[in-house]
DNA sequence: CTTGAGTTGTACTGATCGGTACAGTCCGGC
DNA sequence: GCCGGACTGTACCGATCAGTACAACTCAAG
């Protein structure tokens, strides 16, 4: 019967919790090892709550996703003005900011899924779409820099944009395993390299 | 009461076909979303046979990551024998070749289970030692490649060895999630280009 | 003050979870 | 043959799973 809004700020209030308290136990346990009575508990709303604000729990993970994404993103404020080469290498400097964390590497939340949800039909093309928006700010940096001919003509932003985050994600994936910033800040050198060497001009 | 072995023949058998099922239905669906019971519905094993070999689930679990590594390295020969950079651009042909199955990319069984395991304390570093153990081939073909001159005395091979890992696993995720090779293919490139950036002589 | 949509608390369901109990069967060595 | 350890089938346990039913509460608008 029910399924989105939340259409007074207390409700609003009730849906954030919950789905900052999904978020947080999604990340550490996965999504099937995280049940919907442990994210009530750990936010203090009832199950009709939930069942009021999401038709399902693959609708929170739905939610969970998009929270993700933005603060991803929000993390990343350069990601959003890439004009010159040097803007790439401060976006590359803020990833590794957040990174440095006396926690130790605290990986992507994004990645954390893929895994366990790459080949989920419902969710697997919403991690997908995730990726593509986060990649479509480095891709629309990088056709920048080649309007200006500061990037080969011959290369191709979007495929250049996909590498570079292949890179991120390997590197934050072995970085957060191992609590050691090294195979992140190695890998996004790498990227960066990779990047800046179709520059021209 | 029980754990390991497998003392006869017969339930050699038995513990391979549990690992088997383990193995395939905790790559689609990660360990969470796979249940004891459902392994045991596709295995045509019983209950009392699981617990008989296994103490616990996590140590059916351990098995499966001792499986996919056994997998993964077999099905890369050369990494065995890494002596000339040539071998190295064979190494990653071989990686390439696997993934360029008309089932598409089928991801790195191992990646899976990091994402989703990463914070687990029992199972992270069994994780860890298997990249270890994968990289240390790497590693050894670079340290052939520097006594011969071949490498640049002041390259890092567990270092660069890490960085390799770091753009196979990134490029293993996205290209499975996409179904497409090319993040695939191009992270291999990245990676072997990487090693090679290094190569004296 | 009343109304009603939005929101919440509590109790419940049937299915499934990981794990155990225990009696039985198989089969090589004696 | 028959003994004993390896192996197996079946039934069961309490806990937890995702999801539902439904009555009660809150509170702004009229």
């Amino acid at each position: 019967m029910d399924g989105q809004p939340a259409k007074t700020s207390r409700g609003r209030l009730t849906r954030e919790a919950i789905v900052d308290a999904a978020a947080e136990l999604m990340y550490v346990n996965g999504v099937a090892g995280t049940s919907v009575d442990k994210v009530l508990a750990a936010s203090g709303a009832g199950k009709s709550q939930m069942y009021h604000y999401f038709k399902n729990k693959d609708q929170l993970v739905e939610a969970v996703i998009k929270r993700y994404l933005d603060e991803i993103l929000g993390n990343q404020p350069t990601i959003f003005a890439l004009r010159e080469w040097a803007d790439f290498e401060q976006w590359t400097r803020e990833i590794l900011a957040i990174q440095s964390t006396p926690k130790g590497p605290i990986a992507c939340p994004l990645g954390n899924l893929t895994g366990e949800l790459g080949d989920d039909p419902k969710i697997a093309p919403l991690l997908d779409n995730a990726y593509r928006e986060w990649e479509s700010h480095l891709e629309k940096g990088l056709k920048s820099l080649q309007e200006k001919g500061k990037l080969a003509d011959d290369a191709d932003p979007a495929r250049l944009a996909q590498t570079a985050m292949a890179c991120v994600q390997g590197g934050l994936l072995m970085g957060h395993l191992r609590h050691d910033i090294t195979p992140i800040a190695d890998a996004l050198k790498l990227a960066l390299d990779h990047l800046k060497s179709h520059a021209r001009g």
